[in-house]
DNA sequence: AATCCAAAGTGCGATAAACGCACAAGTTTG
DNA sequence: CAAACTTGTGCGTTTATCGCACTTTGGATT
């Protein structure tokens, strides 16, 4: 349909993935590494790390004070890149910012990338709705290209809910489902019961399941064919939130949203 | 002080530079490529592009239908790890959010990258202010990572002028000044006065230079040591901006914020 | 439908590049 | 002051990457 990653033979550049791997390894707790570190984590000699650091900072993806090195702007040059060209992004983005305007919420639209959801487009911070917790959480954890465990967001469940019965099954088979809250549905059995509700009610209610006072509701966005394509979601603070005034209120709204971009997805 | 890029001899990692050049070859304007395409754009022999173009499709930041590629969402992973770890953006995003919902304004924060400046926080789409023509260009043209030249903008001029005469001399050594509008400075001598006169005001005006209908204003984010980080604007769209009211309602605004970052910068 | 042209996939030997070891030099810790 | 830990560098070896040349595909043209 839309990717195939192709599987090959001995032509993948080796280099550029231990480059990335080194890019990458600089995750969202670890700002800073050294050499030392930087190799342990990308699994690669102390020696070969070095020159892959030295590289990216040479082109001026990594900044170094000599001997910690951290990631710089330029990154941003990728998002940037992809922000503009791709389709996604570009027509979800001017319909969550009216909604956010409208209704004072915080949306983001996201798409799935194995165990994780990608936040591609957000908007609004939540400020009238928002306690100083909730804000807090908002403004740092909600920014592009974040990335949230999938089984334990709604916007995840959403996008899971759309798999056929054998690519549901693919995805779970070995995955672990973390609990991250007490609240966190981390049994394999209760997720699918779970898929199943979605499916029926066409959006996903999840309550704390990943952050403690935080609740979300989402709605798959789907094409014209049918196909689900990403999940559009509103974070709400736990005062905010009781699951009557949920489905009454922003399942709706969320909808009609979903309507109106099918036409453009 | 804080970035020190080296400059070593032969042990850099060829097949990374490579494998970025090929990243970056998805630019603006392109965002499919086909092999052929990828490698006269990366500069690389149609088979090294093709193997570089399989690897990262195979890591996830491309993706692809056999014969053409394009970015895939994975590559907001990187702009997600700087967003989360970098001090900068984080210490930004608030005050930003702040500002955007008191004045519903369109602000940014931007640093300087070579010939461009970043987006590096952003806030608020201008709605209330915004005519259609407007609202377009804030939609599509100020996402998280654009770049924007640095001659032609409020935010690259503050940067600019933050420069010591040395480094001022470097930068402009070279450099092109293209002409966007009719009304962009492109002239070295008629630069430098502008300078000048950003350093008397502390704040910059940059009228239709880089986008006709298109307003800024910028001021320089400084740290406790008096040293200019960033840089902070609002984009004003034709019809809101008289240049007297720039200077007494806006300027005022973004160097008051300026001030109340300075502590957290 | 037959032909043609350009772009795509493949195999292989030559080459150059990346590897990691080992040693020296510098830095923090107790 | 020494121990434990880093870091920078040089070099021989390995092997990964290159680009050529060839075949194949697929989409236009007539």
């Amino acid at each position: 349909m839309t990717l195939v990653p192709t599987i090959n033979k001995t032509d993948l550049i080796e280099g550029m993935a231990k480059g990335m791997a080194v890019l990458e390894s600089f995750g969202t707790e670890r700002q800073r590494l050294n050499t030392t570190l930087a190799a342990q984590r990308a699994g690669l000699s102390r020696a070969a790390a070095r020159r892959h650091l030295l590289t990216l900072s040479h082109l001026g993806y990594l900044e170094t004070d000599g001997s910690y090195f951290w990631l710089s702007p330029k990154v941003l040059r990728f998002s940037g890149n992809y922000l503009a060209s791709a389709r996604l992004p570009r027509a979800l983005q001017p319909t969550l910012n009216r909604l956010a305007q409208q209704t004072r919420g915080a949306f983001s639209a996201v798409v799935l990338d194995g165990d994780e959801v990608v936040i591609v487009a957000n908007s609004g911070q939540g400020f009238e709705l928002a306690p100083a917790s909730a804000t807090r959480f908002l403004a740092y954890g909600l920014h592009l290209g974040a990335r949230l465990p999938a089984h334990a967001t709604s916007t995840g469940r959403v996008l899971l809910a759309a798999k056929s019965k054998a690519e549901l099954n693919l995805w779970l088979k070995g995955r672990l489902l973390p609990r991250l809250t007490a609240h966190t549905v981390t049994g394999v059995k209760q997720l699918r019961a779970l898929l199943d509700q979605v499916r029926v009610g066409d959006f996903c209610l999840a309550s704390e399941e990943h952050e403690l006072g935080v609740h979300a509701v989402a709605v798959a966005l789907r094409n014209m064919q049918g196909h689900t394509v990403a999940a559009l979601n509103v974070v709400l603070p736990g005062a905010c939130a009781d699951p009557l005034r949920t489905r009454t209120q922003w399942a709706p709204v969320l909808q009609q949203a979903a309507r109106e971009l099918r036409a453009v997805l």
